[in-house]
DNA sequence: CGACGCGTTGTTTTT
DNA sequence: CAACGCGTCG
């Protein structure tokens, strides 16, 4: 028998029971698995996947490569392969480790696997990303690195304080070296398995004139005092608990059967180093991926462990899935035809048999403003058309691009959801309230104490926390301990000291309850013993509001957790905010957000130099960078089912300045016969576009590789600045009567004079309606025109 | 101790 | 054009 791993639930049963499924014989020579697949009949409930998709799945014994370009049924063939396992009994669930690199891949992949085996099996508890299984093996063996297995996990704003302190008390130059740069270079050296010993002297060079070495173990040091680590620790805490202890290791490599890793593109040095561990005895590792949608190596990722995969796995099975489900010919020939101009690819030949489908479409217009005008119309006519909102998405370059659009349709009452950007669990109120938790849950977490000792105003400031600080270093002990021991003393003077012993009275309340009530209701408590829910109602600004119903909020969120450990670590690695709302919108992220997406419709906009390609891939990086971002824009037209849509503007804003842009170079290296032009600008045809005719590359004097390239201007940029644009010229004959003003019933509760709160504008009062729009003066923004949907009635 | 206002600064992508 | 940090003032 195998050691037992402390507080594995015992559930390795033997392996040759009865089938769960008696309809389904047991495959019982599966050493010979690499032979030709005839050989073997392929079960009924696996007909409907093609023959590569069914190799993928059959050929379980084994490392196996599945290379699956975009839309190719990768995820059926990930899942039917896990339900393949443990139908056939080859394992039980809790047997197979499931990596995959986002939380809604493990939700999704759960979900079809578990209707896949008529939800039989009851969880996998090995599915999930590299830091959520990493997390909960860390939980186990927490102390073989000088943690406590309630170790906190902390965020980048943790990080980033933590790192400013430290940063301050070694006397480092913050204005040279500021803490953002070192939280970047600490994870990437975490990305690469790297710990403070094993730094090489370039790394070490590379902060504060040779001190990285000296702070990275400066860092490593507090945290453990904290008891914290940080995301990359996660990943780098067990590849060296693999490497220092060998019967952990061996543990982990006997539970796991078989071992399936998606996106394996983009996997870095840890997690490849982690895999291969893992993976060493047993070699049943399946990994999916596609090189050409790699587009994660800012963040460590290096393809090349999908291209040495069979070097690392002799023998490995490569199986190749090209028959795309999900695209139009038109759309996949443009996007094959753009992702073509990269250099390093394995290649692959996607075909589809889906009716041909339009065009690609690209639309130039004058500027970013216009250029959300334009997406919400179409938007409007395709819901005109039947066309379901939630079919639609916007994928964008950059964050910052989002906002045109929401500016717009609030404006325009389409309703939108943004993925990304603000999430839930980073808003202030949302920390803060964590915050309190977590100095309940774990009362050595200092940067939690740190952040609400004062929150809501107590009286307590810079001097209290330096007398903490002092008290805390002398002991050794946590800032909370500290504050504690200083309530008895005379250090402090008087009110102050009376605070922090009410404060720590009432932490010490507040634990004892978290031991009583559920999760949900300490909050509740907290909220309100602690004077925030107070401090929120008295404050009558625009976002305080929002504010208190995010709380309430956060309170029902964490209804469904039994402990509040269970909470706080899936708040730390389950960030993602599933929207819950049921309304139909259009969905607006960023095209890395996108990825294994799909959609019916498709808008790209800011195709240009500058925005995509982003200013950065083109400064530094070189052509490895550009490359990737090519690989970007392939995700992106891949993403649409019928209709890609894509868009450049001629001016836009940028850090609050006018530049003027020229259409990205992908534009120009779609395949022309795959798509359409089409422009707002004087002449019908855009004057881009007829340059790019005319003289093959109006741009061809600025070198392709001049890095300076985005400053320069062609000469059909300038003659257009001479000519000047129309920007009225192709407007909808019908403006300002959208889809959403058509359809939508006026509201009867709301009346000239009301007092309303906007969850953007803030609070003002109505002083004109039509139809479903209101004119509201606002206190804060002025003046606008909204949809009235948009409002509630402040009390 | 807190509030305000000035100047500076950054600006991709995320577990 | 933000947001943030720092400095000054009440």
């Amino acid at each position: 028998m195998c050691s037992e791993i402390p507080g594995f639930p015992n559930s390795s049963p033997p392996l040759h029971g009865k089938p769960l499924f008696p309809s389904c014989s047991l495959v019982t020579d599966t050493s010979k698995s690499t032979d030709s697949l005839p050989a073997r009949a392929v079960p009924e409930w696996l007909a409907h996947l093609n023959p590569p998709q069914q190799e993928a799945v059959m050929t379980t014994e084994g490392p196996v490569l599945m290379l699956a370009g975009a839309g190719t049924g990768k995820t059926a063939a990930l899942t039917h392969r896990l339900a393949h396992i443990v139908r056939e009994r080859l394992a039980w669930p809790s047997e197979i480790l499931c990596v995959t690199f986002t939380n809604k891949a493990a939700r999704e992949m759960r979900e079809r696997v578990s209707t896949l085996t008529g939800g039989a099996l009851e969880g996998m508890p090995w599915l999930g990303t590299f830091h959520s299984i990493c997390a909960k093996m860390l939980r186990r063996h927490a102390e073989l690195v000088g943690l406590e297995s309630n170790f906190t996990i902390i965020d980048t704003d943790d990080q980033l304080r933590l790192l400013k302190s430290l940063i301050r008390e070694h006397e480092i130059d913050e204005k040279r070296w500021p803490p953002r740069q070192l939280a970047g270079l600490l994870d990437s050296w975490k990305n690469r398995g790297l710990n403070p010993d094993t730094l090489n002297a370039v790394d070490n060079e590379s902060y504060a004139n040779g001190r990285g070495q000296e702070v990275y173990r400066l860092y490593q040091e507090r945290l453990k005092t904290l008891n914290a680590c940080d995301f990359g620790d996660l990943l780098l805490h067990m590849l060296n608990i693999f490497r220092q202890h060998a019967d952990v290791l061996k543990s982990y490599q006997q539970r796991y059967k078989y071992i399936l890793v998606d996106e394996y593109q983009d996997t870095n040095a840890v997690q490849y180093l982690w895999l291969r561990l893992l993976a060493q005895e047993r070699k049943n590792i399946c990994v999916v991926g596609d090189d050409d949608q790699s587009i994660y190596s800012w963040r460590g990722a290096e393809v090349a462990n999908i291209l040495r995969f069979e070097k690392d796995f002799p023998g490995a099975k490569v199986v190749k899935l090209e028959q795309n489900y999900r695209s139009t010919p038109q759309i996949l020939a443009a996007a094959s035809g753009l992702i073509e101009a990269n250099s390093q690819r394995l290649g692959k030949t996607l075909w589809t048999q889906l009716p041909e489908g339009q065009k690609v479409r690209v639309i130039g217009v004058w500027d970013a403003p216009e250029e959300a005008r334009r997406v919400g119309e179409e938007i409007e006519r395709l819901e005109r058309e039947g066309a379901s909102l939630e079919q639609v998405a916007i994928l964008v370059r950059a964050q910052y691009q989002t906002r045109e659009f929401e500016d717009r349709f609030i404006q325009v009452g389409l309703n939108y959801r943004i993925i990304g950007g603000f999430r839930f669990y980073e808003r202030a109120e949302i920390r803060d309230a964590l915050a309190y938790l977590r100095v309940i849950a774990q009362p050595a977490d200092d940067l939690a104490f740190e952040r609400i000792y004062n929150q809501p105003k107590r009286g307590l400031g810079a001097k209290t926390l330096e007398k903490m600080h002092q008290h805390a270093r002398a002991e050794n002990s946590p800032l909370a301990a500290a504050a504690l021991d200083l309530a008895q003393t005379d250090e402090l003077p008087g009110r102050a000291r009376n605070t922090i012993a009410a404060l720590m009275g009432d932490f010490l309340r507040w634990r004892e309850m978290s031991e009583a009530v559920t999760p949900s209701d300490l909050l509740r408590a907290v909220l309100e013993e602690s004077g925030y829910d107070a401090m929120l109602k008295a404050d009558r600004s625009a976002e305080s509001a929002g504010r208190a119903d995010n709380l309430v909020e956060l309170a029902r969120a964490m209804e469904e957790y039994e402990t509040l450990g269970d909470f706080l670590e899936h708040v730390s690695l389950v960030m993602d905010n599933d929207a819950n709302d049921q309304d139909e919108k259009v969905t607006i992220m960023t095209m890395h957000a996108a990825k294994g997406l799909e959609f019916d419709y498709v808008f790209l906009p800011g195709w240009e130099e500058g925005v995509f390609p982003s200013q950065r891939s083109l400064d530094e990086g070189g052509l490895a960078s550009l490359e990737e971002e090519r690989r970007l824009a392939y995700v992106a037209i891949t993403r649409a089912k019928r209709r890609c849509t894509i868009m450049h503007a001629a001016n836009r804003r940028i850090f609050g300045q006018w530049n003027s842009s020229i259409p990205s170079r992908f534009i120009e290296e779609l395949p022309e016969e795959h798509i359409e032009s089409e422009t707002t600008m004087t002449g019908g045809k855009s004057l881009w576009q007829a340059n790019w005719t005319e003289s093959e590359d109006p741009f061809a004097h600025v070198s392709r590789d001049r890095p300076d390239r985005s400053s320069a201007r062609g000469p059909g940029w300038q003659r257009a600045l001479a000519t000047g644009y129309d920007t009225k010229q192709t407007r909808l004959k019908e403006p300002g009567r959208s889809a959403a003003s058509f359809a939508a019933q006026p509201r009867t509760d709301v009346e000239l004079g009301a007092r309303v709160f906007h969850e953007k504008f803030g609070y003002g009062e109505v002083i004109g309606q039509e139809g479903n729009k209101l004119e509201i003066d606002f206190e804060k923004a002025g003046t606008k025109r909204v949809i009235d949907s948009f409002v509630t009635l402040a009390k």
